[in-house]
DNA sequence: TCAATTAGGATATTTATTATCCGAAATGAG
DNA sequence: CTCATTTCGGATAATAAATATCCTAATTGA
Protein backbone atom coordinates (compact mmCIF):
# COMPACT_ATOMS: atom_id res chain seq x y z
CA UNK A 1 0.00 0.00 0.00
CA UNK A 2 0.84 3.56 -0.09
CA UNK A 3 1.99 3.54 -3.53
CA UNK A 4 1.86 6.81 -4.25
CA UNK A 5 3.67 8.72 -7.32
CA UNK A 6 4.04 11.55 -7.16
CA UNK A 7 7.19 11.54 -9.37
CA UNK A 8 6.39 12.26 -13.23
CA UNK A 9 7.60 9.67 -16.17
CA UNK A 10 9.40 10.99 -18.81
CA UNK A 11 9.56 8.50 -21.98
CA UNK A 12 9.57 8.38 -25.50
CA UNK A 13 7.13 7.54 -27.66
CA UNK A 14 6.67 4.33 -29.27
CA UNK A 15 6.65 6.03 -32.18
CA UNK A 16 10.75 6.07 -32.19
CA UNK A 17 10.98 2.03 -31.29
CA UNK A 18 8.79 1.64 -34.02
CA UNK A 19 10.28 3.71 -36.79
CA UNK A 20 13.40 2.10 -36.08
CA UNK A 21 12.55 -1.52 -36.42
CA UNK A 22 10.56 -0.50 -39.37
CA UNK A 23 13.68 1.31 -40.52
CA UNK A 24 16.02 -1.79 -40.22
CA UNK A 25 13.17 -4.12 -42.10
CA UNK A 26 14.15 -2.16 -44.75
CA UNK A 27 17.36 -2.29 -44.45
CA UNK A 28 17.41 -5.85 -44.87
CA UNK A 29 15.22 -5.37 -48.18
CA UNK A 30 17.22 -6.41 -51.60
CA UNK A 31 18.48 -3.31 -53.14
CA UNK A 32 16.09 -1.08 -54.55
CA UNK A 33 13.31 -2.83 -52.95
CA UNK A 34 10.66 -0.76 -51.29
CA UNK A 35 7.62 -2.25 -49.04
CA UNK A 36 4.21 -0.99 -48.32
CA UNK A 37 3.52 0.24 -45.09
CA UNK A 38 0.36 -1.99 -44.30
CA UNK A 39 3.44 -4.82 -44.58
CA UNK A 40 5.38 -3.39 -42.37
CA UNK A 41 3.01 -2.66 -39.62
CA UNK A 42 1.55 -6.15 -40.08
CA UNK A 43 5.10 -7.69 -39.77
CA UNK A 44 6.05 -5.71 -36.41
CA UNK A 45 2.41 -6.06 -35.40
CA UNK A 46 1.86 -2.23 -34.42
CA UNK A 47 -1.39 -0.22 -35.64
CA UNK A 48 -0.75 0.44 -39.11
CA UNK A 49 -2.76 4.00 -39.66
CA UNK A 50 -0.27 5.32 -36.70
CA UNK A 51 3.18 3.78 -38.11
CA UNK A 52 2.21 5.55 -41.44
CA UNK A 53 2.61 8.89 -39.21
CA UNK A 54 5.80 7.31 -38.24
CA UNK A 55 7.09 6.81 -41.65
CA UNK A 56 5.48 10.31 -43.47
CA UNK A 57 7.68 11.80 -40.83
CA UNK A 58 10.33 9.75 -42.00
CA UNK A 59 9.94 10.96 -45.22
CA UNK A 60 9.77 14.25 -44.04
CA UNK A 61 13.24 14.21 -42.49
CA UNK A 62 14.70 12.28 -45.65
CA UNK A 63 15.24 8.93 -44.34
CA UNK A 64 13.15 7.32 -46.66
CA UNK A 65 11.48 7.79 -50.11
CA UNK A 66 8.05 6.77 -50.95
CA UNK A 67 5.86 5.73 -54.02
CA UNK A 68 2.41 6.36 -54.26
CA UNK A 69 0.22 4.40 -56.23
CA UNK A 70 -0.12 0.98 -57.18
CA UNK A 71 3.20 -1.07 -56.38
CA UNK A 72 4.00 1.94 -54.18
CA UNK A 73 5.57 1.89 -51.26
CA UNK A 74 8.84 2.66 -48.31
CA UNK A 75 12.23 2.35 -48.44
CA UNK A 76 15.34 3.66 -47.22
CA UNK A 77 16.91 6.72 -49.06
CA UNK A 78 20.26 6.48 -48.04
CA UNK A 79 22.70 3.28 -46.70
CA UNK A 80 21.72 1.93 -43.14
CA UNK A 81 25.34 2.91 -42.68
CA UNK A 82 24.77 6.39 -42.87
CA UNK A 83 21.47 6.58 -40.61
CA UNK A 84 22.01 6.59 -37.46
CA UNK A 85 19.53 5.65 -34.03
CA UNK A 86 19.79 9.48 -33.59
CA UNK A 87 18.47 10.35 -37.45
CA UNK A 88 15.19 8.58 -36.55
CA UNK A 89 14.72 9.81 -32.89
CA UNK A 90 14.26 13.56 -33.82
CA UNK A 91 12.68 12.57 -37.29
CA UNK A 92 10.32 11.16 -35.18
CA UNK A 93 10.25 13.32 -31.54
CA UNK A 94 11.40 16.61 -33.60
CA UNK A 95 14.04 18.96 -32.40
CA UNK A 96 12.51 20.00 -29.06
CA UNK A 97 14.99 19.79 -26.42
CA UNK A 98 14.30 17.34 -23.20
CA UNK A 99 14.59 20.03 -20.33
CA UNK A 100 12.77 23.39 -21.13
CA UNK A 101 14.01 26.37 -19.06
CA UNK A 102 11.59 28.32 -18.18
CA UNK A 103 13.72 30.98 -17.04
CA UNK A 104 12.22 30.64 -13.37
CA UNK A 105 15.73 33.26 -12.47
CA UNK A 106 13.31 36.32 -13.68
CA UNK A 107 10.31 35.52 -11.63
CA UNK A 108 9.93 36.66 -7.76
CA UNK A 109 10.46 39.23 -5.71
CA UNK A 110 14.19 38.94 -6.25
CA UNK A 111 13.87 37.89 -10.15
CA UNK A 112 16.54 39.10 -12.46
CA UNK A 113 15.98 41.42 -15.48
CA UNK A 114 16.01 39.67 -18.94
CA UNK A 115 18.76 41.74 -20.05
CA UNK A 116 20.99 39.65 -17.51
CA UNK A 117 19.89 36.69 -18.26
CA UNK A 118 21.60 36.79 -21.84
CA UNK A 119 23.59 33.39 -21.33
CA UNK A 120 22.09 29.96 -19.95
CA UNK A 121 21.43 29.68 -16.40
CA UNK A 122 23.46 27.13 -14.86
CA UNK A 123 20.99 24.40 -15.20
CA UNK A 124 20.15 24.42 -18.57
CA UNK A 125 23.53 24.31 -19.37
CA UNK A 126 24.31 21.16 -17.36
CA UNK A 127 20.91 19.62 -18.74
CA UNK A 128 21.92 20.87 -22.04
CA UNK A 129 25.51 19.53 -22.08
CA UNK A 130 23.72 16.39 -20.98
CA UNK A 131 21.27 16.24 -23.72
CA UNK A 132 24.19 16.58 -26.22
CA UNK A 133 26.19 13.30 -24.55
CA UNK A 134 23.01 11.26 -25.41
CA UNK A 135 22.52 12.81 -28.90
CA UNK A 136 25.95 12.09 -29.67
CA UNK A 137 25.71 8.39 -28.34
CA UNK A 138 22.49 7.63 -30.47
CA UNK A 139 24.38 8.95 -33.16
CA UNK A 140 26.85 6.80 -33.37
CA UNK A 141 25.03 3.70 -33.63
CA UNK A 142 23.84 3.21 -37.23
CA UNK A 143 21.21 0.89 -38.81
CA UNK A 144 23.76 -1.41 -39.91
CA UNK A 145 25.40 -2.23 -36.50
CA UNK A 146 21.63 -2.69 -35.27
CA UNK A 147 20.75 -5.17 -38.42
CA UNK A 148 24.33 -6.83 -37.69
CA UNK A 149 23.91 -7.38 -34.06
CA UNK A 150 20.44 -8.67 -34.75
CA UNK A 151 21.91 -11.35 -37.34
CA UNK A 152 24.11 -12.55 -34.56
CA UNK A 153 21.39 -12.29 -31.79
CA UNK A 154 19.12 -14.42 -33.56
CA UNK A 155 18.66 -18.00 -34.57
CA UNK A 156 20.06 -18.92 -38.06
CA UNK A 157 16.90 -20.54 -39.11
CA UNK A 158 14.48 -17.79 -37.70
CA UNK A 159 16.87 -15.27 -39.44
CA UNK A 160 15.73 -17.13 -42.82
CA UNK A 161 12.17 -17.46 -42.18
CA UNK A 162 12.12 -13.70 -41.39
CA UNK A 163 14.05 -12.81 -44.32
CA UNK A 164 11.99 -15.24 -46.85
CA UNK A 165 8.73 -13.20 -45.63
CA UNK A 166 10.23 -9.37 -46.43
CA UNK A 167 11.72 -10.51 -49.51
CA UNK A 168 8.28 -11.79 -50.47
CA UNK A 169 6.88 -8.90 -49.83
CA UNK A 170 9.36 -6.41 -51.18
CA UNK A 171 8.37 -4.52 -54.42
CA UNK A 172 11.04 -3.22 -56.85
CA UNK A 173 11.12 0.62 -56.68
CA UNK A 174 12.73 2.06 -59.78
CA UNK A 175 12.13 5.48 -58.53
CA UNK A 176 10.77 6.91 -55.57
CA UNK A 177 8.10 9.93 -55.78
CA UNK A 178 10.43 11.72 -53.17
CA UNK A 179 13.18 11.72 -55.09
CA UNK A 180 11.66 12.82 -58.62
CA UNK A 181 12.10 16.36 -59.71
CA UNK A 182 10.22 16.78 -62.28
CA UNK A 183 12.54 14.97 -64.66
CA UNK B 1 1.97 27.40 -43.73
CA UNK B 2 2.37 23.18 -43.99
CA UNK B 3 3.42 23.75 -40.42
CA UNK B 4 2.40 20.29 -39.20
CA UNK B 5 3.96 18.74 -36.46
CA UNK B 6 3.27 14.74 -36.84
CA UNK B 7 5.97 15.02 -34.57
CA UNK B 8 6.19 14.08 -30.91
CA UNK B 9 7.54 16.25 -27.91
CA UNK B 10 9.57 14.73 -25.11
CA UNK B 11 10.48 16.85 -22.14
CA UNK B 12 11.13 16.62 -18.53
CA UNK B 13 8.48 18.01 -16.51
CA UNK B 14 8.51 21.71 -15.08
CA UNK B 15 9.20 20.46 -11.73
CA UNK B 16 12.73 19.16 -12.39
CA UNK B 17 13.55 22.82 -12.95
CA UNK B 18 11.76 24.11 -9.67
CA UNK B 19 12.95 21.53 -7.40
CA UNK B 20 16.98 22.55 -8.85
CA UNK B 21 16.30 26.07 -7.94
CA UNK B 22 14.68 25.46 -4.70
CA UNK B 23 17.61 23.22 -3.75
CA UNK B 24 20.15 25.71 -4.73
CA UNK B 25 18.38 28.66 -2.63
CA UNK B 26 18.60 26.05 0.47
CA UNK B 27 22.32 25.95 -0.49
CA UNK B 28 22.31 29.33 0.52
CA UNK B 29 20.56 29.47 3.59
CA UNK B 30 23.13 29.85 7.17
CA UNK B 31 24.21 26.33 8.54
CA UNK B 32 21.42 24.40 10.12
CA UNK B 33 18.45 27.34 9.35
CA UNK B 34 15.33 25.88 6.68
CA UNK B 35 12.60 27.77 5.09
CA UNK B 36 8.92 27.76 4.75
CA UNK B 37 7.71 25.45 1.88
CA UNK B 38 5.67 29.05 0.75
CA UNK B 39 8.46 31.39 0.93
CA UNK B 40 10.01 29.27 -1.09
CA UNK B 41 7.60 29.75 -3.89
CA UNK B 42 6.98 33.23 -3.59
CA UNK B 43 10.44 33.22 -4.25
CA UNK B 44 10.80 31.39 -7.42
CA UNK B 45 7.45 32.62 -8.54
CA UNK B 46 5.72 29.26 -8.83
CA UNK B 47 2.84 28.10 -7.54
CA UNK B 48 3.05 26.61 -3.78
CA UNK B 49 1.00 23.90 -3.93
CA UNK B 50 2.51 22.39 -6.79
CA UNK B 51 5.96 22.85 -5.37
CA UNK B 52 5.52 21.57 -2.34
CA UNK B 53 4.93 18.56 -4.50
CA UNK B 54 8.48 18.33 -5.55
CA UNK B 55 9.95 19.24 -1.89
CA UNK B 56 7.85 16.19 -0.58
CA UNK B 57 9.37 13.94 -3.85
CA UNK B 58 12.82 15.40 -2.68
CA UNK B 59 12.56 14.12 1.03
CA UNK B 60 11.11 11.06 -0.07
CA UNK B 61 14.23 10.76 -1.73
CA UNK B 62 16.07 11.60 1.34
CA UNK B 63 17.62 14.66 -0.32
CA UNK B 64 15.62 17.54 1.88
CA UNK B 65 14.84 17.06 5.60
CA UNK B 66 11.20 18.56 6.81
CA UNK B 67 9.61 19.92 9.96
CA UNK B 68 6.36 20.42 10.57
CA UNK B 69 4.31 22.57 13.12
CA UNK B 70 5.09 26.09 14.17
CA UNK B 71 8.57 26.99 12.90
CA UNK B 72 8.66 23.96 10.43
CA UNK B 73 10.36 24.19 6.95
CA UNK B 74 12.79 22.58 4.44
CA UNK B 75 16.26 22.83 4.55
CA UNK B 76 18.87 20.38 2.70
CA UNK B 77 19.52 16.97 4.10
CA UNK B 78 23.12 16.66 2.92
CA UNK B 79 26.13 18.90 1.90
CA UNK B 80 24.91 21.05 -1.53
CA UNK B 81 28.40 19.38 -3.20
CA UNK B 82 26.83 15.90 -2.03
CA UNK B 83 23.79 16.08 -3.70
CA UNK B 84 23.82 16.36 -7.54
CA UNK B 85 21.50 17.73 -10.21
CA UNK B 86 20.88 13.52 -11.17
CA UNK B 87 19.88 13.34 -7.82
CA UNK B 88 17.33 15.74 -8.16
CA UNK B 89 15.75 14.61 -11.84
CA UNK B 90 15.67 11.48 -10.25
CA UNK B 91 13.85 12.18 -7.34
CA UNK B 92 11.13 13.98 -9.13
CA UNK B 93 11.11 11.72 -12.63
CA UNK B 94 11.33 8.23 -11.06
CA UNK B 95 13.40 5.70 -11.56
CA UNK B 96 11.48 5.36 -15.36
CA UNK B 97 13.95 5.13 -17.99
CA UNK B 98 13.21 7.78 -21.09
CA UNK B 99 12.74 4.74 -23.57
CA UNK B 100 10.86 2.18 -23.33
CA UNK B 101 10.95 -1.12 -25.08
CA UNK B 102 7.88 -2.72 -25.62
CA UNK B 103 9.30 -6.29 -27.48
CA UNK B 104 8.14 -5.53 -31.13
CA UNK B 105 10.27 -8.58 -32.15
CA UNK B 106 8.28 -10.98 -30.44
CA UNK B 107 5.23 -9.50 -32.58
CA UNK B 108 3.83 -10.51 -35.87
CA UNK B 109 4.09 -13.44 -37.83
CA UNK B 110 7.91 -13.46 -37.19
CA UNK B 111 7.75 -13.02 -33.91
CA UNK B 112 10.44 -14.19 -31.78
CA UNK B 113 9.65 -16.31 -28.82
CA UNK B 114 9.75 -14.60 -25.64
CA UNK B 115 12.49 -17.19 -24.75
CA UNK B 116 14.98 -15.93 -27.31
CA UNK B 117 14.40 -12.42 -25.68
CA UNK B 118 16.68 -12.77 -22.60
CA UNK B 119 18.63 -10.25 -23.97
CA UNK B 120 18.03 -6.33 -24.98
CA UNK B 121 17.13 -5.96 -28.23
CA UNK B 122 19.68 -3.40 -30.27
CA UNK B 123 17.74 -0.59 -30.09
CA UNK B 124 16.82 -0.93 -26.40
CA UNK B 125 20.83 -1.47 -25.24
CA UNK B 126 21.94 1.31 -27.40
CA UNK B 127 19.30 3.84 -25.65
CA UNK B 128 20.08 2.59 -22.01
CA UNK B 129 23.68 3.69 -23.24
CA UNK B 130 22.68 6.81 -24.46
CA UNK B 131 20.67 7.60 -20.80
CA UNK B 132 23.95 6.49 -18.91
CA UNK B 133 25.82 8.94 -19.90
CA UNK B 134 23.07 11.82 -20.10
CA UNK B 135 22.67 10.45 -16.19
CA UNK B 136 26.59 10.48 -15.75
CA UNK B 137 26.68 13.96 -16.98
CA UNK B 138 23.85 15.61 -14.88
CA UNK B 139 25.66 13.02 -11.81
CA UNK B 140 28.45 15.11 -12.04
CA UNK B 141 27.00 18.81 -11.60
CA UNK B 142 26.26 19.47 -7.57
CA UNK B 143 24.70 21.56 -6.27
CA UNK B 144 27.52 23.60 -4.72
CA UNK B 145 28.76 23.64 -8.50
CA UNK B 146 25.67 25.39 -9.61
CA UNK B 147 25.36 27.80 -6.30
CA UNK B 148 28.93 28.95 -7.28
CA UNK B 149 28.58 29.52 -11.08
CA UNK B 150 25.33 31.81 -10.12
CA UNK B 151 27.14 33.64 -8.14
CA UNK B 152 29.70 34.71 -10.52
CA UNK B 153 27.30 34.90 -12.86
CA UNK B 154 25.37 37.63 -11.12
CA UNK B 155 25.57 41.28 -10.17
CA UNK B 156 27.40 41.41 -7.16
CA UNK B 157 24.21 43.74 -5.58
CA UNK B 158 22.09 41.51 -7.13
CA UNK B 159 23.41 39.01 -5.10
CA UNK B 160 22.80 40.96 -1.64
CA UNK B 161 19.49 41.85 -2.53
CA UNK B 162 18.60 38.27 -2.68
CA UNK B 163 20.68 37.20 0.22
CA UNK B 164 19.08 39.59 2.78
CA UNK B 165 15.77 38.60 1.70
CA UNK B 166 16.95 34.89 1.81
CA UNK B 167 18.10 34.77 5.34
CA UNK B 168 15.47 37.26 6.39
CA UNK B 169 13.06 34.35 5.64
CA UNK B 170 15.18 31.79 6.97
CA UNK B 171 14.25 29.68 10.10
CA UNK B 172 16.60 27.84 12.48
CA UNK B 173 16.38 24.27 12.50
CA UNK B 174 17.77 22.30 15.44
CA UNK B 175 16.25 19.28 14.42
CA UNK B 176 14.08 17.94 11.65
CA UNK B 177 11.23 15.23 11.28
CA UNK B 178 12.67 13.23 8.75
CA UNK B 179 15.64 12.97 11.11
CA UNK B 180 14.26 11.95 14.64
CA UNK B 181 14.18 8.27 15.21
CA UNK B 182 12.18 8.91 18.19
CA UNK B 183 15.13 9.18 20.75
C1' DT C 1 -10.11 4.07 -66.96
C1' DC C 2 -9.57 1.63 -62.76
C1' DA C 3 -7.77 -0.38 -58.66
C1' DA C 4 -4.25 0.26 -55.35
C1' DT C 5 -1.51 3.04 -52.37
C1' DT C 6 0.55 6.97 -50.02
C1' DA C 7 -0.29 11.96 -48.29
C1' DG C 8 -2.29 14.94 -45.34
C1' DG C 9 -5.26 16.25 -42.22
C1' DA C 10 -9.47 15.85 -38.95
C1' DT C 11 -10.71 13.94 -34.97
C1' DA C 12 -11.56 10.81 -31.14
C1' DT C 13 -9.53 8.29 -27.18
C1' DT C 14 -6.39 7.47 -23.71
C1' DT C 15 -2.69 8.77 -20.76
C1' DA C 16 0.40 12.03 -18.45
C1' DT C 17 1.29 16.43 -16.55
C1' DT C 18 0.06 20.48 -14.12
C1' DA C 19 -2.45 22.50 -10.48
C1' DT C 20 -5.48 23.06 -6.45
C1' DC C 21 -7.60 21.83 -2.22
C1' DC C 22 -8.66 19.66 2.23
C1' DG C 23 -8.36 16.88 6.42
C1' DA C 24 -4.92 14.79 9.50
C1' DA C 25 -0.74 14.86 12.03
C1' DA C 26 2.86 17.22 14.26
C1' DT C 27 5.12 20.94 16.70
C1' DG C 28 6.52 25.13 19.15
C1' DA C 29 4.74 28.77 21.94
C1' DG C 30 1.93 30.62 25.37
C1' DC D 1 -2.78 21.70 28.09
C1' DT D 2 -4.42 24.38 24.29
C1' DC D 3 -3.90 26.73 20.15
C1' DA D 4 -2.18 28.58 15.93
C1' DT D 5 0.86 27.15 12.41
C1' DT D 6 2.80 24.24 9.01
C1' DT D 7 3.95 20.05 6.63
C1' DC D 8 2.03 15.46 5.02
C1' DG D 9 -0.59 12.66 2.18
C1' DG D 10 -3.96 11.89 -0.75
C1' DA D 11 -8.17 13.17 -3.68
C1' DT D 12 -9.39 15.29 -7.55
C1' DA D 13 -9.98 18.65 -11.24
C1' DA D 14 -8.09 20.91 -15.42
C1' DT D 15 -4.96 21.07 -19.11
C1' DA D 16 -1.82 19.19 -22.43
C1' DA D 17 0.26 15.49 -24.95
C1' DA D 18 0.54 10.92 -26.92
C1' DT D 19 -1.85 7.26 -29.14
C1' DA D 20 -4.97 5.64 -32.52
C1' DT D 21 -8.38 5.73 -36.29
C1' DC D 22 -10.58 7.32 -40.34
C1' DC D 23 -11.57 9.84 -44.53
C1' DT D 24 -10.66 12.37 -48.83
C1' DA D 25 -7.41 13.70 -52.29
C1' DA D 26 -3.52 12.84 -55.19
C1' DT D 27 -0.64 9.67 -57.62
C1' DT D 28 0.70 5.73 -60.15
C1' DG D 29 0.96 1.17 -62.66
C1' DA D 30 -1.71 -1.97 -65.10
Amino acid sequence: MANYRCGVQVRLSNGVEWAAHAAILMAGLPDRHGIRAERLAVYLGVPPAYLAKQLQAMRRAGLVESSRGAQGGYRLSRSPSDISLWDITAAIEGPASIFRCTEVRQNGPCGLDARDCRTACGIAAAFRNAENTFRNELASVSLANLADQMLTDIKPDHIKYSLEWLHAESLPMPKAASEKTGD
